[in-house]
Order: C-alpha cells, then structure tokens, then sequence
DNA sequence: GTCACTCTAGAACGATCGCTCTAGTGGAGG
DNA sequence: CCTCCACTAGAGCGATCGTTCTAGAGTGAC
C-alpha cells in the first residue's frame, strides 16, 4: 500500500490499482476506509510514520559517538537507495511534497506524522547528550537533509547527495556540546 | 508553467489547465510541443533550472564570510516560504519526486538540471575557496538540505526546518578549510 | 487573386479516474 | 431451519485525463 505511495506519489496512484494489489474489490476498500483515497492514504502515511520512527534507536544506538552513527546512518541509507534501483524510501516526503498544497486533510496528516518524527528524535538526542535546543534542531536538520538526499539520490541515481548530506549533518552535529552520556536512559540533571 | 508545476506537481497539472492559464488552446500546445505534456514540463524544469542557478551568486556574494552567507541564504528561503502562505518553493524538486520511478525521459531531464546545478555551485564554491572535493560535496549537501527543507517547511507550516538545516550546513561549512582567496573581490580572511 | 504553410481554436475520442450502487456470499444468533 | 448483517464483488456513473482531429484565420510569395 504504501510501496505504490513511494515509488508513484498520491496522483499516480489510483484506488483501482490498491485494490488489485491488496487482492480486493474496489468495493471492500470503500466498506473499510469511507472516507475514500484520502483516508487509505491517510492511514498508510500514519502507519509508515509509526514504522520509520523505530529505525532511529535503530540505527544510532550501536554508534558511541553520534557524529559518526549519523554519518553511517546516511550511509546506510544511501547504500539502500542503491540497492533497490533508486527507488523511493520515504512515501511521507513524496506524498508531502504533491500534496501540501492542495490537499489541506491529507497535508495535516503528513504534519502530524513529521511532528511525530521530530518529537521522537529530539528526545532521544537529548539522551544521547544534547541540550533540548540542539535536539530539535539536529533532528530537523537530519530529517530535512534525509529527505532532501533521497530526493537528489532518486533523480541523479547516485549515492552521492546522500553521503554528501551526511557527512555535512555529521561534521555539525560534532561541533555541538555533549552532557555527560547517560548510558542508556534518559539524563537526570 | 512552472508555477502549477510547483504548486500541484507533475500528475495533478493537466495540458487542458497549462492552456488555459497560458490563454492558448490545447491544439497549440500540441503544435509547439509534439512530445505533449512530457515535453512542456521537460521545458518548464530546464526554464526553472536555468533562473534558479542564477540567485546562487545574487544570495551569496554579498556575505564575506561562506559560513554565514550560507545560513543566511536559506534564512531567505524560510522567509519567502513562510510569506508566500507556504507555497512550494522548487518545482525540480517536486517533479522529481514524483517522476524518477515513474517517466525515465522526465527524470533524465531533472537529473541533468540538478547536475547543471551541483557544477555551477561547485565551481562558485571553488572560487570562494574550497577544495574542489569539499566544494561539490557541499554544493550536494546544500542541495539536500534545500529541498528537504522546503518539503519539512511546506508540510509543517514552519520556518523551522529550514533555519534549522541552514545552521547545520552553515557550521559544517565552516569547519573546512579556505585556501587562499581566488580571484576578485570574493574573500573573507 | 491563388497557393502553401504556420499556427489558432476547440470539439471529440478513448481511457481512466474516484466513487457509488446493487447483488450476492458466508457465518453467527435465534 | 431462517434471519440478519458485515463484507465481497464488480458493474456502472459522471468527470476529467492526455491526445488527436478537423476547421479556419493569418501571412508572405507569386
């Protein structure tokens, strides 16, 4: 459901053609989600967020240094788009991206989801050391850095964008003031 | 042309409303575009490509310093964005992401109107000063942050996103090393 | 004038869109 | 057994899509 989302956007992505891959009738999707396309989408962009936010503790939790576990984590992600022919990873940014300006329902959802992000990953900079400040502004930075790489890295086919964005993300989040690390919970000044 | 693009995106902009906002019928469109509605976008993205290079200089001249030139381009950013009733800001960006799985021939042109603009930031970055490797990889993170930063920005509403990705580029900018100053006027030590 | 040609103008075409509607199926409760 | 109801199934609706088609206006050469 949201693998079509991905890789073709809102527009291009036709309730007939979510059915025939769901396995059901265009009347079923109707009897489940009455709020029509919108709502299936609506619905597929709030389970992707809640999916992607779980990969961050993920994929910086086995870095001691944040710096170098974010610049991996670009890594990471570049070595993804790669691996799947350049395909889309994130349908959030694609679906935002058509939509936020002409779909006023379906762009406060996609709101709400990034919120989610944002608020997941100021918290868990903030244990990783950061003031609350830097948390939120780090966050933002990956995330608009992240989408904006997986953007250039679909169009140029290159992994460049990314790893580019990464390092750049990485080199800035060194230069912030860490706390004393708190090990693995939350710090307790 | 490119404003519909920009706002809308690529499948929810129809050949019929690009006539009628051009105040010329759909057969002339035709006439002048024999590859349809592929072929007008191809033009508009290549048109939008060509006028949005030319500001990089125009933001950044005016600033001695790089490092801070940079955040205080994309502070402008954040500024046009949030007065324009967060209307998109870079209709390359929201084609390509709609069509770089979808039409080759589209993101072939996308790719070579981003690939225009990675070669004239790195030259300009190169004359500022930077290594040529550290030009191009900041020209690509800039980029990234940019047009992520105009997604996050348009989907939350906010400024944010984009100030924040500003700093962080602007600090990692900062830490690279500046040889001495090129040629011109353009130097800061 | 006539001819050739470019370009305007918009009706019309088939396809496909999101969505609604009716008919039918399957199983739980009486 | 029958009834009820959630759900399946897909035909059909009007609208709109990208595109093509025909008809005609304008212009320069002869």
């Amino acid at each position: 459901m949201a693998e079509l989302l991905r890789v073709q956007g809102y527009a291009a992505t036709g309730i007939q053609q979510l059915a025939r891959t769901a396995g059901a009738p265009t009347g079923s999707i109707y009897h489940h989600f009455k709020g029509g396309k919108r709502e299936v989408v609506a619905a597929a962009l709030r389970q992707t967020g809640a999916v992607y936010i779980q990969l961050l503790p993920l994929l910086l939790d086995q870095h001691a240094d944040l710096a170098t576990g974010i610049e991996a984590a670009f890594a990471t992600a570049a070595d993804d788009v790669g691996h799947t022919g350049w395909a889309n990873m994130c349908p959030v940014g694609t679906v935002t991206g058509e939509i936020a300006d002409v779909e006023p329902e379906l762009r406060e959802v996609a709101a709400g989801v990034i919120a989610s992000w944002v608020d997941e990953g100021t918290r868990y900079l903030a244990s990783r050391g950061l003031s609350d400040a830097d948390a939120r502004a780090v966050t933002y930075a990956v995330l608009s850095a992240l989408e904006g790489g997986f953007l250039l890295a679909r169009g140029q086919r290159s992994a460049e964008p990314l790893l580019a964005a990464g390092r750049a993300i990485s080199t800035y989040v060194a230069t912030l003031p860490v706390t004393a690390p708190a090990s693995a919970e939350n710090q307790s000044t």
